[in-house]
RNA sequence: GGGCCCGUGGUCUAGUGGCUAUGACGCCCGGCUUACGCCCGGGAGGUCCCCGGUUCGAAUCCGGGCGGGCCCA
């Protein structure tokens, strides 16, 4: 009928729309909000990607998932901080650019280094700030903070000086872990243990008193027979109760030690009998300490032997491990050697062994805490709460202070200067960025010597002391005090499982020690994303996804809804390409809903709730069910049930049974319906209509926002959330409709029936009789009854 | 070795004590219904990993096992 005409006239939506909406969105401002002060605030601290390279679709979806709740928080009139950061600082840069041009970062210029970090690290950030305003976010990503700019650096100088000056930093010589390529301690946290088949190598060690007897130890690491201590056994082993007291001899080096019974050994391992040296690994550096042994490295920071290896002198551990054996086999030390699943401690980052020598390094105290931390975590919401466990785990596990220095150059520099006589430590004061490496010192003189010349520290610090205090810098600490007292303690803390023991921990830390405060007031910690067989997403398996390609094919409302419904918090989720079509099949359906809705006038602000036919009321309770849930889902940071729920609702219910059936009064082509009954059914689909893009919003911000400013005009975000409909009705006949729907559709196909044929009579309950007129309109029923003796749906009786 | 998580139709997935187990994709049948074939209606397809226990009742709780993942030692 011509008098009907869609204000939306394609018949799809046009993805390519999004790009228009996001010029759009920077000119309405909506990425820098105004602050009012007299509202309550939802702060997010954004993790702030690091900028090494591209991101794989599931990481994008973690992102997205928060930006759910700042845009449904925003609809329900808070304040939103929704910082975008940029984390620019450490190590992983530095090896990239190393591997990239060849060149090692101690071989030269460090001003020409930092130049090439930084550079590097600008093209990855714009990579990584395309993803985000692409794909829709309201983080403020016009004007990103950056881990590495003066005034962060600054920061993280002052935390570390107040630190300082209350005592909770040393500095110590200690057996370190140490990562000989990247040439710097790394953190516990930083260790990877990888999983490969080494040799087990069995050696005779002499007796002391009897060169004629041997003990035989087996051990992966012969390289380090040189440094070891002690051979011990388990105090339960009879095997060598009676070597208790006793000294054997090392081979090649010649000198004894002594054979101590100590339950860590496992009697089943080898021999039973273990060689303790300095140091094959953590357990073993807790040993010496225990034992008060004297350690013996070998190990120089490079990763080659030193001088008291002998003559292995200079040799890589590998190459000193092959020419020993050689040694040992010539001498007939070696009594065979097996083949053993070993578990080798690596650095995170190079993925090379690690190894436990010592080095002078600067500590923060952190085992002191984790009473205080246990007890303050829970002050915390987490979402999922199962998850907290990890936390608890870790915290319990810790065993030695942070080393939070490092010998590297592209990160804050450590704000330290040295007398030059005497050495003593000077820092300055807080407040600006300081770089002790190529700057004067800000002293006179020293005040303990009075020499008037100084050397600043070279070293920087570990990247986490720049990014656990990323909750304090997006709130102004030290900066806006004013500003601080209103979103401190920060809302929201989303993050992955993965870096729990890391960003999570770290953060509490620093914080609980500068504010006495925890951080945040909820911690999101979402599962890992995975591709399609359920692997992770890495560059050596080839299975990385892209987030860009997906989201210029689908629209980033399809991703957006892919992460909203397909991701269980706390659940590793799978990327699956067909479960975005789907979501885009699930838009191209809301917007033919919104095509066929926008033929009618929008008659909500004309007719009253009590107004409504019954049936319209009853359609509308439904939709409440789905208002109730929705709010009360996004308020818990949730959206799983919501856009699973708001997809059968708008698919199923409203689509198609209650369009179905007020087509014909819509139309109303035979005048059967009165102007009311019409009015009423105009009414009722753009309420719902608008329900539903409301719902939708946080998660398909674009054709929502669309199809809103093409119908009812304005920015669909400036609108409140829905709240549900005051009716006077108690449960609503949905099911009931539908069933019956069903049930006289199966009946005209068996019957070898069209639709649109007509029935002569029908029997239905009473409880459908609300939607009498429309039911009997949709099927072409001639007479319609309605009877009390029929209480099921499935007993309607019906006649051709 | 420890902690956490997972194991549901061909594939993926919801469901954490209760009627014939949810949905998606795929598959089969029917439909030229004027918002939508990126559609509509109907349908087939499951030992809910295995064993034992608790219970009137278990996919769901407990114990043990098998298989997988992540993190840690």
């Amino acid at each position: 009928m011509s008098q009907f005409k869609p204000k939306l006239e394609a018949k799809r939506w046009d993805i390519k729309k999004e790009e228009e909406l996001l010029k759009k969105w920077v000119e309405e401002g909506i990425y820098q909000p105004k602050w009012d002060p007299n509202r309550p605030t939802f702060s997010i601290d954004t993790p702030p990607p690091y900028a090494s390279g591209i991101w794989h679709i599931a990481a994008a979806a973690h992102y997205v998932q928060f930006d759910f709740f700042a845009r449904y928080f925003w609809m329900k009139g808070y304040n939103i901080h929704f910082p975008m950061g940029i984390d620019r600082n450490g190590l992983p840069i530095e090896i990239k650019v190393e591997q990239e041009y060849g060149i090692k970062a101690r071989e030269m210029d460090r001003e020409e280094f930092i130049k090439l970090c930084s550079e590097k690290l600008d093209e990855y950030e714009k990579y990584i700030l395309e993803v985000i305003r692409r794909s829709g976010m309201i983080a403020n990503y016009l004007n990103p903070y950056r881990t590495d700019s003066p005034e962060y650096r600054a920061l993280t100088q002052a935390t570390f000086i107040e630190l300082w000056n209350r005592g909770l930093i040393y500095e110590d010589v200690r057996p370190t872990i140490w990562c000989p390529e990247c040439y710097t301690p790394i953190a516990e946290a930083e260790v990877e243990y990888v999983k490969r088949t080494g040799k087990l190598y069995y050696i005779k060690f002499p007796y002391k008193d009897d060169p004629s007897k041997h003990v035989v130890i087996a051990t992966t690491r012969p390289e380090l027979i040189g440094a070891t201590a002690a051979v011990l056994y388990h105090p339960e082993d009879e095997r060598y109760k009676d070597l208790e007291g006793k000294e054997v001899v090392i081979p090649i080096y010649n000198y004894p030690v002594k054979v101590i019974p100590h339950p860590i050994v496992d009697p089943e391992y080898g021999t039973g009998m273990m060689m303790l040296s300095s140091f094959g690994d953590l357990e073993d550096v807790r040993l010496f300490r225990e034992l008060r042994l004297e350690p013996r490295v070998l190990i120089s920071p490079d990763g080659t032997m030193n001088e008291l290896s002998g003559k292995y002198k200079g040799l890589p551990v590998e190459e000193a491990r092959k020419r020993i054996v050689k040694d040992l086999e010539a001498e007939g030390y070696i009594l065979k050697t097996e083949p053993v699943e070993q578990n080798i401690p690596t650095c995170w980052r190079s993925k090379n062994p690690v190894e436990f020598i010592f080095v002078k390094a600067l500590y923060l105290k952190q085992l002191e805490y984790r009473d205080a931390l246990l007890k303050l975590i829970d002050e915390i919401k987490f979402i999922p709460d199962f998850h907290k466990q990890i936390l608890i785990n870790w915290i319990n596990s810790i065993s030695i202070d942070w080393a939070i220095s490092r010998d590297r150059y592209y990160g804050t520099e450590v704000p330290i200067w040295y007398c030059k006589k005497c050495g003593y430590p000077h820092l300055p004061e807080p407040g600006r960025y300081y770089r002790p490496w190529k700057e004067e010192a800000p002293f006179e003189k020293c005040i303990k010597c009075g020499y008037t010349e100084f050397i600043g520290d070279p070293r920087t610090f570990d990247t986490w002391m720049d990014s656990s205090i990323s909750c304090l810098y997006i709130a102004g600490y030290k900066r806006d005090e004013e500003f601080f007292k209103h979103v401190f303690p920060v809302t929201l803390r989303p993050q992955g499982i993965d870096i729990v023991r890391t960003w999570l921990y770290y953060t509490l830390l620093r914080v609980y020690q500068l504010t006495g405060k925890p951080a945040f007031k909820y911690v999101r910690l979402s599962g890992m994303g995975l591709d399609e067989k359920g692997r992770p997403m890495s560059k050596s398996l080839g299975n990385i996804v892209e987030p860009i390609p997906v989201i210029e094919k689908y629209g980033a409302d399809a991703f957006r809804i892919w992460a909203a419904s397909e991701t269980k918090i706390g659940y590793n989720y799978l990327y699956k390409e067909d479960k975005i079509v789907s979501a885009r099949n699930f838009i191209t359906k809301l917007w033919n809903i919104a095509r066929f809705i926008s033929n009618f006038p929008d008659k909500s602000g004309e007719v009253p709730l009590e107004d409504l036919t019954i049936f319209d009321q009853h359609l509308l309770l439904r939709l409440n069910r789905l208002i109730r849930l929705a709010d009360e889902e996004y308020s818990n940071l949730d959206s799983f049930e919501t856009v699973r729920e708001l997809r059968s609702f708008v698919w199923e219910v409203f689509a198609s049974h209650y369009l179905e059936l007020v087509k014909p009064r819509l139309y109303n082509r035979d005048g059967v319906f009165s102007e009311e009954e019409v009015n009423s059914a105009m009414a009722t689909i753009h309420l719902t209509l608008k329900t539903i893009l409301k719902i939708l919003h946080p998660i398909a911000p674009f054709v929502t926002d669309y199809i809103w400013r093409e119908l009812y005009g304005g920015n669909i975000l400036k609108q409140s959330f829905p709240e549900p409909f005051k009716l006077d009705l108690k449960e609503d006949i949905m099911d009931e409709i539908m069933s019956f729907n069903s049930l006289i559709w199966k009946y005209k196909e068996a019957n070898g029936l069209k639709k649109r044929d007509p029935i002569s009579k029908v029997v239905a309950p009473i409880i459908l009789k609300p939607a009498a007129s429309d039911l009997k309109a949709l099927h072409k029923i001639s007479n319609l009854e309605f009877s009390e003796e029929i209480k099921d749906v499935e007993d309607t009786v019906i006649q051709l």
